[in-house]
DNA sequence: AAATGTGAACTACTTCACAGCC
DNA sequence: GGCTGTGAAGTAGTTCACATTT
């Protein structure tokens, strides 16, 4: 059900913000949630809480997409859900092929979020001749001998890729020359591809990283805390950098 | 939720922008296999090339750290890994904990890139008392019962959780309280934490969603060059496109 | 009365372009 | 000449605050 007009085209057209787009993921589950509970309107304080941000955000990002909620009221959770949906291209099945079946590969084909939100695992690849035939998640695992073949039989346009680091390149290279478009790549390393191709990098260690270092920043400010009444705190060995207040201090 | 008020800004610590700190482990990582290849010195437009982002952003980058290139020659290869590694905390060891082994907490606890860089896995936990006692990657895996002590003896403050996402909370919990104050969630669902608690997440299925978007944009744009004229192939409700004509409904 | 939708103000990040040093 | 380091300009994203609508 969805017919009628309301609102004039609105010329926002080009593009909704990236930082917008990649939210939307996060209010579809929240909705989805809400949706499984049989709730049918939520408003934008509640969504944005569901969702862990701040609602007037959540407002100017839905204000992007166009004007779909009610004022006084909320937003119509089974409309958003849909909304939402199409916006992201997923009232359409997108078949995607992990490519690198070790253990994160395998995790990756388990993963059951995918399969609910309009991706398929079409086919799993791996260079080791003796996963070939096994069936990993109920799918086979084929070789990359025939990754070309398997991605046009197929009509693939997103790849993951989940190979050690040495091989992500060469493999990226093939999916992208065989039509892939998408990649979304968990290998620790840079990937060079030709304009028009998407790249989404996921990386364990740097995200660990990012919160070693946030972690330090709070170790180190709980030693000023405690011993910053009198003297201020001796700069080890550092050196040089603009007014230092490396926290010269071991956790212990 | 939202109590103890006035904590740090958590976005700054030495106003080092967050969007920096990010790039970072990119960096290392760039210089790292400079190092290892014994190249002495790099200049900002190499390694923007090799880390993948732009010559002026790198330099900016390393102008929140000091001054730590020469002018007219470039950076010094391992005088800059030792440095970004001290501002990011990596001289010292992160003992850290994986709870949910299951393929993705064994993909993560197999994961090499680890223990290279200042991390170690301290132990594995899950609930499962069928992998009680069982060695993955050369780590037995311990009962979820015992978390808070395992924790505390090894003076874990990072801890990644791989449950599934109707557990996560609960675990997420518990490590709070066991005294870990940075987590990174692959599970999907949003975590609640008190203030001075990170969490950085990982999803798997958001990141597809992103790609799924600019996917469907490509094929969008495609389909209106090779067929401007009138009558559109897309799925029902015409969507999408530059200067949209969204079909703007009111919920039923 | 309640809650959306949005200009305007603000903040964060990026890129430019060039002075300054080697 | 080459390359860093950085103010200044430009761009993207967030938050405020309130007029508007139901």
């Amino acid at each position: 059900m969805a017919t009628g007009r309301t609102h004039r085209p609105a010329t926002r057209s080009r593009g909704i913000p990236e930082a917008t787009v990649a939210r939307l993921p996060l209010y579809l589950r929240a909705l989805t949630a809400l949706s499984e509970r049989s709730v049918p309107t939520v408003s934008s304080e509640e969504l944005a809480a569901a969702a862990g941000v701040n609602s007037a955000k959540l407002r100017k990002d839905f204000s992007y997409l166009g004007s779909y909620g009610t004022r006084g009221v909320g937003y119509d959770v089974e409309y958003l859900v849909y909304q939402i949906s199409r916006e992201l291209g997923l009232t359409q099945d997108w078949p995607v092929v992990i490519v690198g079946i070790g253990n994160l590969g395998a995790a990756l084909a388990n993963y059951g979020g995918f399969a609910s939100r309009g991706f398929r695992v079409a086919a799993l690849i791996d260079a080791d001749p003796a996963l070939t035939g096994k069936a990993v998640a109920g799918i086979p695992v084929q070789h990359t001998d025939d990754l070309e073949k398997i991605i046009k039989d197929n009509g693939v346009s997103i790849g993951v890729i989940a190979t050690p680091a040495g091989a992500a390149q060469q493999v990226c290279d093939r999916l992208v020359a065989a039509g892939v478009s998408s990649i979304l790549n968990f290998a620790p390393t840079v990937l060079n591809v030709p304009d028009g191709v998407d790249v989404r990098k996921v990386d364990l260690s740097i995200e660990l990283q990012i919160l070693a270092f946030h972690e330090q920043r709070k170790a180190g400010e709980e030693a000023m805390a405690e011993a910053l009444p009198a003297v201020a705190v001796v700069k080890d060995s550092s050196d040089q950098g603009p007014d230092g207040d490396v926290p010269a201090v071991m956790p212990a």
